[in-house]
DNA sequence: CGAGGTGTTGAGATTTGTCAACCTACGTGG
DNA sequence: CCACGTAGGTTGACAAATCTCAACACCTCG
């Protein structure tokens, strides 16, 4: 849906002058809720785009940080790779998301940034944000919220990883990928995944077999239609009761 | 270690003049980093303090968000309840500790934090935060930075709860604790735990019985003395390789 | 058309959960 | 000050979920 070929290695763009009050995401990224008048105030924030073919990445761990990523098309994934070879996908991103929030700390970054198809973002600077944000409120406000429901998510995904069975988490991912689309314009009832079983299992916390298996199972349920990572959902209530079992 | 009795139930306190500048704990709390000039500034900032006996809650979920709260003297825990019965402890939180940073996103509390001793926080009011930290860049690059720790902290407890067998999950979980304690002047070898088995099992997503076996098993292989409640590590590098694995 | 990455399925091993019995420590009230 | 009740903790036996290893199917891309 977003094969934009015109760049695949990983390089800077001269800036296209960016301008967020132009974009079809301002609704989703770091300008909402800021007025036409504040809006024109953010000229400048974004002084670079950035294109990352797919398998290459925008960021890896340790690596200073000095911007935050708006993913502007395509889609990521976030991961932790430990000292002992396992690693965590901490995250999928797509249009709108903001990426990096979890450097700012140690100034480092603390994971790595993988583009799952060819992707472009927008580079914010994390300095200029923070000048910005001391003289806007509307600006502050929205970075704050933006970070505070960061770790809301991710104490629901240790909610997730905590409790819940192979199946209730598959449909917990579903639902979460189909919202998100919606809010993005797309169908909330056919999706393409864009990333393996192993990414979602690392994603979830259990192996790629198993998540096979739930797909496998919830398609023999009626649940959902199954076809690689071509995914429809059948029975939209049945999927909500599997993600929340009585 | 600080059983104030002075107070025992849940209810605001006439202001005790509470300037971060005297404050114990200003290195491992909001103040941090900043310079003698700027913690005047703070005066202020926190207007109030609060008493929280045992067992109580200082907020619950869905509450109106309206302030942080600056753990000064004992301990908490915050767990989200699901419909369905499960909870899950986000966390445990001792001094210097800020709770609410996940409401600030919902203008509303995600979860609930209980103490689980007799306990103490500041209040400091969230909008008057907000201003300073517009006026004042060390704060607010502050704020920012602890928010930013908490992300990565979160993100580290998906890595546990997604990959870890049971004892690694103890053991980090030991590990991090004794972390704590030394930063904050005590022993990182013989602690007290200030939670049941079955709080420490809803964090890592165990059953308070596979906690026990855990804390039996490393008794028996010697890496720690466990009597009830109060934990020695007898062998802090065999702790790291259990939390660790090859 | 072949190769390699990806996905599915099966059988058996392993870890953890469940249920149940019992033990221990602690606080309360007689 | 002691006895008892209760919450918390330990341990065992068994069940269930998931992992591991292995074979094979599918799809895409060169």
């Amino acid at each position: 849906m977003s094969d934009r070929s015109e760049a695949l290695a990983s390089y800077p763009e001269p800036a296209l002058k960016a301008v967020c009050g132009n974009c079809t995401l301002r609704e989703l990224c770091l300008p909402y809720g800021l007025s036409a008048d504040d809006l024109d105030r953010m000229d400048g924030l974004v002084t670079l785009r950035r294109s990352v073919a797919r398998g290459r990445s925008l960021f890896r761990r340790s690596d200073p940080f000095e911007a935050l990523y708006s993913v502007r098309s395509g889609f990521f994934k976030t991961c932790i790779t430990t000292e002992d070879g396992r690693d965590q996908v901490t995250g999928f991103h797509m249009a709108g998301d903001l990426l990096g929030l979890d450097a700012i700390g140690r100034e480092r970054h603390n994971c790595d940034a993988i583009a799952l198809e060819d992707s472009q973002v927008c580079v914010v600077a994390f300095s200029r944000l923070e000048r910005l944000a001391r003289e806007y409120e509307p600006l502050q406000r929205q970075l704050h919220q933006l970070m505070s429901r960061e770790i809301a998510h991710d104490q629901s995904m240790m909610l997730l990883l905590g409790g819940m069975r192979a199946e209730a988490r598959i449909a917990t991912f579903l639902i979460d990928l189909a919202t998100r689309l919606v809010q993005r314009g797309f169908s909330g009832s056919a999706m393409v995944l864009r990333m393996t079983r192993e990414e979602i299992g690392l994603y979830l916390g259990m192996t790629l077999e198993t998540v096979s298996r739930s797909f496998s199972k919830l398609q023999l349920d009626g649940v959902l239609e199954v076809r690689q990572r071509q995914i429809r959902i059948i029975d939209q209530d049945a999927l909500l009761r599997i993600a929340t079992p009585a």
